[in-house]
DNA sequence: TTGCGTTTGGGAATCACTCTCAATAGCATC
DNA sequence: GATGCTATTGAGAGTGATTCCCAAACGCAA
């Protein structure tokens, strides 16, 4: 279910040693915008929360911390990505949607229903060849905001 | 479950007429090309499919097409999106997507699981204050091609 | 402090996709 | 089947998120 908070930089100072990346400050400020938010960010709304963040550092940071399995990069459309910290780090979730506006919420399954799926989905693996099977639940919607016109 | 091929053109004509739109000869190609893969196909790989087409009109087809609820365009990563024809020409089911070339397959669900998932996220929507919900679950792999590096 | 490899910043480049607009197709009427 | 009129098409320019480039700044070791 992720780590506390005291040992998340720990964690991730030590993801990036694995792939030979020192953890920086201005890494460290990305991580800590993401963990203040709760919730995934779009990259305008990440420099918001950290405006000594430069545009392209940010983005070489946010790929290069992804493939260090720090963050993930969520792809719903054709605006802007949305980041947050990878599952390791907090816990398996999923997602919803506002069609709308685009607006993203994390949500969680109960147990005994993901287990389910993890079932179904490595059965499914399996039958196509597929290996290191992981899943992605998107529920989408129309939010409170955007149904009022 | 979808509709037979012979009334799959009569309920296209039927959707794009909602809208407005006629079911012109460049539209229909697409959809024959969307049927006859049979798979989630990428604007290149539809136009080496129908040749006589060309890129803008295709894009803006299939853009206009996904208004009208005649397709649906998947969005995985920064290539190019996948379009495939919308859930109510074929019916429900989810993706299995590999995570090296990018290739999708579609795969369903049993019935009383996609049962319990639609009771499970009508709740997440609700607490949420959101309407309309749909979902969408993406398997992600890696395929027999891939794995072998 | 001196070196030296790593990271940063800012602007140019890329690339999927959208927009523009003149030419063409589709359809109805005469 | 010619005519007129609206919808659609095609080719290329434009857009915008993201990536690339490379000189300047940083961080660590000796």
């Amino acid at each position: 279910m992720g780590v506390s908070d005291e040992d998340l930089h720990q964690e991730v100072k030590a993801r990036l040693g694995r792939i030979d990346q020192l953890y920086t400050r201005g890494r460290q400020a990305l991580v800590e915008a993401l963990v203040g938010a709760g919730t995934p960010l779009t990259l305008p709304a990440l420099l918001e929360q950290a405006p000594d963040l430069t545009q392209s550092s940010a983005y070489r940071n946010l790929s290069m911390m992804e493939q260090a399995g720090v963050v993930r990069r969520l792809v719903h459309g054709n605006d802007h990505a949305h980041y947050e910290l990878a599952e390791g780090l907090t816990g398996h979730h999923h997602h919803l949607i506002c069609r709308g506006c685009g607006a993203i919420r994390d949500v969680t399954l109960d147990r005994q229903l993901e287990r389910s799926l993890d079932v179904a989905f490595a059965r499914i693996a399996l039958d196509a060849g597929f290996r290191q099977a992981t899943h992605d639940i998107d529920v989408y919607g129309i939010c409170g905001n955007c149904a009022a016109d």
